[in-house]
DNA sequence: GGGAATAAGTCGGTTAAACAACATAGATTA
DNA sequence: TAATCTATGTTGTTTAACCGACTTATTCCC
């Protein structure tokens, strides 16, 4: 439909994600109208909907922006699934969250489940390609990597939202050192 | 041609002109192209064409729209032409030579000219307006009333442009006292 | 000087954004 | 409840931006 290289598109999407970014620290998700994203974005209403398909598809993106840039080198080209590589998956998790909680109004925690399963659906995915690239242990069989990986992705998510929860925001040594040996243990990694 | 309310044409306007700016601040006019201006205001070169006719135009534009944005509330609304309004012509000038000079890199002097001409004439405009709006007493005779503004707009411009040259950035106290009574003499406005 | 490279303009065809108008659905209020 | 208002989507038409190609300068370098 659109040309995605199509300077014109690229500059409407990027208005339309901006204003809907500024939106965000300013009112909470469910108030926020498509006229409202179109006027600060200074497009046409209608020329929203080419773009999106509607405010819910324009949070996904969003969200999956915001992740992957927090996405460290060692993590993006990582071969293995090492204590190291673990420990970073971890505290990116825990950065981003504290990031998107600051900058999102959750009054209404209308959005927070969609973001939560978002990050969770992203983390599982990281870690899915570093299995398949390794050779990890279970690699052969395909249906066993993605049970894995969701595992590990939503175990790492929860764990580190409850930090969060908690109000602990010093002190994600420890935070890392509970959820890495759990995980490692889990894939049966941690004396490899 | 364009539709200057379609909200595309004022925002390739705005992107333009911002781009133009920038390179104004790094480097000289004559080394800007179009093909330059057009890519960092990431629009099609074609395109800067159905705006400005040249780099010509659209630093005539530039210096315009600078200008008018510097004119004082009260000059803006004078009904006549006072010791005060004069004051405030002269302080206006002067403070647009420094900034102009301090952002646009006039190395080649290049523009030199045409930035003076353009704002001589835009002075000249204003303080035409002040003349005809108020009833000064030349302001029956439409012809004398341009030569009086034309000579005022310049002389103003001229002391200022000399007072920057000479490197006096303080005491403009000092210039006002010299720039004003010139003219208002000039115009036999001084016992008013 | 002569040839290559780069910039300035121009033009016709294509694509996306603007716009107005419409139908629908919730919300608000009399 | 009926009526008004506001938001959501959708559609067809118009317009401006994109793009490639082309013709002229201008500059640069051999």
């Amino acid at each position: 439909m659109v040309n995605q290289i199509d300077p014109r598109v690229v500059r409407t999407g990027q208005l339309i994600r901006e204003a809907f970014r500024e939106l965000l620290r300013l009112r909470s998700f469910d108030t926020i109208t498509i006229k409202d994203i179109a006027e600060r974005a200074t497009i046409n209403r209608a020329t929203f909907y080419t773009h999106y398909e509607d405010k819910y598809a324009l949070l996904d993106e969003i969200i999956e922006q915001a992740f992957r840039k927090m996405i460290p080198g060692p993590v993006e080209h990582a071969l293995e699934f090492t204590d190291e590589i673990c420990n970073e998956l971890i505290l990116m998790t825990y950065r981003y969250i504290l990031d998107f909680y600051e900058i999102c109004r959750m009054d209404s925690k209308s959005i927070a489940t969609l973001v939560d399963e978002k990050i969770k659906q992203l983390l599982q995915q990281i870690i899915e390609r570093i299995f398949v690239k390794g050779d990890h242990p279970h690699s052969a069989d395909p249906n066993q990597t993605t049970i894995l990986a969701a595992m590990t992705g939503s175990a790492i998510y929860s764990a580190a939202y409850q930090w969060f929860k908690a109000g602990e925001k010093e002190r994600t040594d420890l935070l890392v050192d509970i959820i890495r040996p759990y995980v490692m243990n889990g894939l049966g990694l941690h004396y490899i």
